[in-house]
DNA sequence: TTAAATATCTTAGACACTAAGATATTTAGC
DNA sequence: GCTAAATATCTTAGTGTCTAAGATATTTAA
């Protein structure tokens, strides 16, 4: 492999993750978010209900932070306090999938589906490269994130 | 293209973007950066020194926000003041590069070896998939984002 | 020459964050 | 079973970054 190609795919990526990231809070804006929240909404759909300690550990804040994170979202109807019926000391955090989803869907509309084009326009083979690429990028990342946070 | 197919890679670039996050926040705060200024330091490394309006308008900060971004950087010593000698009133950033990446390589260090392996255990061939495949995604992204933002 | 436009800075107030401590609940040792 | 320690979340005080509005400095255009 040249080097020149590693060198270029590799400019390639930041330019993907700063691409990415403006997308995204492009749509925190117009959706009213400020700052990390539109993120945080990710997390939970992504996952699924989760505790306020395991959203502290998962965003890095604290849960302190949480708290007021959870008292925001669940203003606006996107979430839902719940005790944890075998520890009452534990605040489940159920997203309500079906808010959060109208919420965001609209402003994703068109991205879904150029990006469904774009997915179309490759043969399954050249696809299944690109997932296996995407799921290793992934996993290096993921476990980059673990180490630099002592995980 | 099957329908599940494309759903799958839908999937897998949300958790890229969200893993992509999360391993850029923890090398923030790593580095000793609160909140979003490691991503303002990547806009000034990808594309050089830029005038205060143009990262205003880049990051969608009002321009009393990017002075106190420039006052952090330059107290840090990673970026420098200077007028532009054609129009006074501007303001232009000059990133210190070697200063930036001296903060974040060790950082990086070791996603960037991993991602080299990656990427050379690919043909040349599939390489030019995965290279079209970003490539285009990216025109996608920065297209949303831009239409989101009514530019 | 001067009014309008432009680029950045300043200031006051809003909001989310951290750190430390309070509260409520569970676990473990006796 | 009782009590101390541990755990999970909430509260509070203080800090920092953001916006909005207006101030300042410079350029452009009439």
């Amino acid at each position: 492999m040249d080097s020149e190609t590693i060198k270029q795919i590799r400019k390639l990526v930041q330019e993907y993750a700063y691409s990415s990231i403006q997308m995204h809070e492009a749509v925190a804006r117009r959706a009213g978010f400020s700052g990390t929240d539109h993120r945080y909404l990710g997390f939970l759909i992504e996952r699924g209900q989760m505790t306020a300690g395991e959203l502290s550990n998962l965003t890095g804040l604290t849960t302190g932070a949480i708290t007021g994170l959870i008292d925001r979202f669940e203003k606006k109807k996107l979430v839902k306090r719940r005790f944890d019926k075998d520890d009452r000391r534990k605040v489940i955090i159920e997203p309500n999938i079906k808010s959060i989803m109208a919420l965001f869907e609209p402003l994703y509309k068109d991205f879904r589906s150029m990006s469904e084009k774009l997915t179309a326009s490759f043969t399954e083979k050249e696809i299944e490269i690109v997932r296996i690429y995407l799921t290793k990028s992934i996993g290096i990342m993921n476990e980059t994130a673990n180490k630099l946070d002592n995980r």
